[in-house]
DNA sequence: TTGAAAGCGCTAACAC
DNA sequence: GTGTTAGCGCTTTCAA
């Protein structure tokens, strides 16, 4: 049988509300009870159940996380940015892998609000009406983290893809490149697949480079299908001399896939990837890629949820987080 | 206002019993009047409040989940392994990062029991007096994931880390080199320091090979003290012939430090690492390393704890996973 | 500054 | 099969 506040007021000879004050630092209380109060706990051992206040109170400092995969490096980054933030405001974190699958999404997001958490992120890479709707009606605050939503409603923290797959390809364009390949991610997720590529897309335009379809590798962002593009992009009559790969993981494997061919990066073939996980400086030759700061952008996300759960005023909910490239060594130094 | 139980009674003309029954699946209700609740729980849209029913019930479907860092690759998947099997047995999982740091673990656990989650799952570097005394003293049950704890009475899962630093210098002796030096992890931590050394250590003396102590660097599982290894290594008078570093990490850091000092790995020097985490297939040339089932000890850890929930019998509450070495291209093949 | 008492929304006897 | 009725352990008025 557990201690409750029961015991304690009887134990300190005051009632249960007297105790309840002590225990939320309500400052409504004589410092010699708060003496007697704090001792008879520290002499029971007692412990507050946070379901029973979470019940009385309504809250439950606590809030749901829902995303794709944690195993995977780019979510497992954000991950920790949310975690230290909500740990700096005292909120744990139900944490929760969706497999990316809509049905189990929108499951967990039922379960979260039965939890009565007291907010939400969420990351996914394909917003449907389906997840609209539940947005739309939910109790508590969501916010998107690296998932884009385009009714421009949610409250949602990124970097602007579009600018990153320009960026990207504006850097090998500037390299003297004019046969740039590009590994997407998949077209149905807008953010990772369409996004970047629309981006690389205006920057051949702008550069009046034609655009070829057979420059075109659909990945699925992962290391295998970077080393399946190598080989595919590299048997085309006319290859081409730069790569750029929407992820790093993707990078690795063309670059691997390259080298394994006998090929140079960078003399031979320019590689740029796109997030900067560790995996980046971890290869040879290290991956020029465009850095998306993955763990403030867990970190601003689970901020702003913060300034929601509290009701403040905030300005500006859809934030956009710069970006940038950082050079290494799998491109050729600009001159 | 949300719908409550009680206005879902009123709604379909029962009591707030009968429609406890049916959202529980208590078969003891006519099906005429269980249809009749549903429609009426649709609607109305109610949604149970687990929160109250956790008061209620004493029990919350909710376990903690402790661990030195989610950003890092090999607790990641021991996450993703805890979270399915979490997922399939109706769980939710409270993630906590504790930066194994003692004082927050013990705030961590705390922090859980006051939340009233129904068992944890602890993974930490360092057992000490002070976990083991709340580990004693909790009302719910907690099992060990890749942590090592000497008193042999908390549940744990595990491989055999002694073995495994033992089978990966076998492995280097019997490829016939004599000068194995180790990459070790902080002898702090029991299990990826010391334990994997001491297996290191035996297999040099069961082979006769006289222990020496410039062959050993400590390093603490990072890239960087791979790379820092490999010249403090090289620079010796004789430097060795082959590498056994306590984590792929390590492992692909001496391979790059190597190889920055124009040296090829596995002809000039032989490199094994330990883990397997996917890094280990991402580095040319690919890392052979001891295979830890990161996925399967969460798995396996989650399983158990709902043993130990549900008050099941458990024969074996130390459990020990199988492990092996993945023979890939940083060593020389066995003739 | 403190106490009494009414819930918070649900489960679980127990009775009918 | 179904309803009644205590709690579960706490917060929060409202009085005193």
């Amino acid at each position: 049988m557990p201690i409750t506040i029961y015991d304690v007021a009887r134990e300190a000879g005051v009632s249960m509300a007297t105790v309840s004050r002590v225990v939320n630092g309500n400052p409504n209380v004589k410092p010699t009870t708060r003496k007697k109060v704090l001792a008879a706990i520290e002499r029971l051992g007692y412990r507050p159940n946070a379901v029973a206040r979470g019940l009385a109170s309504k809250k439950t400092t606590t809030v749901g996380v829902i995303m794709p995969d944690i195993s995977n490096a780019f979510f497992a980054e954000l991950a920790r940015g949310i975690d230290d933030i909500a740990s700096m405001y005292k909120y744990n974190i139900i944490l929760c892998d969706s497999d990316q699958r809509l049905e189990k999404e929108l499951h967990l997001i039922n379960t979260l609000l039965e939890k009565q958490v007291d907010g939400i992120v969420f990351m996914g890479r394909e917003i449907k009406p389906e997840h609209i709707e539940v947005f739309n009606t939910s109790s508590v605050p969501i916010v998107l983290a690296g998932t884009l939503e385009t009714t421009g409603e949610q409250p949602s923290v990124n970097i602007n893809h579009f600018q990153g797959g320009y960026d990207a390809t504006k850097r090998l364009l500037d390299g003297g490149n004019t046969r740039i390949a590009m590994i997407t991610g998949p077209f149905s997720d807008p953010l990772g697949g369409l996004t970047r590529f629309k981006g690389y897309r205006k920057a051949l335009e702008d550069a009046k480079i034609p655009f070829r379809e057979e420059y075109i590798f659909n990945g699925n962002f992962t290391y295998d299908s970077g080393m399946e593009a190598a080989k595919v992009l590299m048997s085309l009559p006319e290859a081409p001399t730069a790569i750029f790969a929407a992820s790093d993981e993707m990078a690795v494997g063309v670059i691997h896939g390259l080298q394994d061919m006998g090929k140079n990066v960078p003399r031979d073939v320019e590689v740029i990837g796109y997030d900067n996980v560790r995996l980046a400086e971890m290869v040879r030759p290290k991956l020029t890629t465009v850095v998306q700061p993955m763990y403030d952008i867990g970190a601003v996300a689970m901020r702003l949820l913060t300034k929601f759960m509290n009701k403040e005023k905030v300005e500006e909910q859809i934030v956009v987080l710069p970006h940038r490239i950082e050079e290494r060594q799998s491109t050729k130094p600009l001159s």
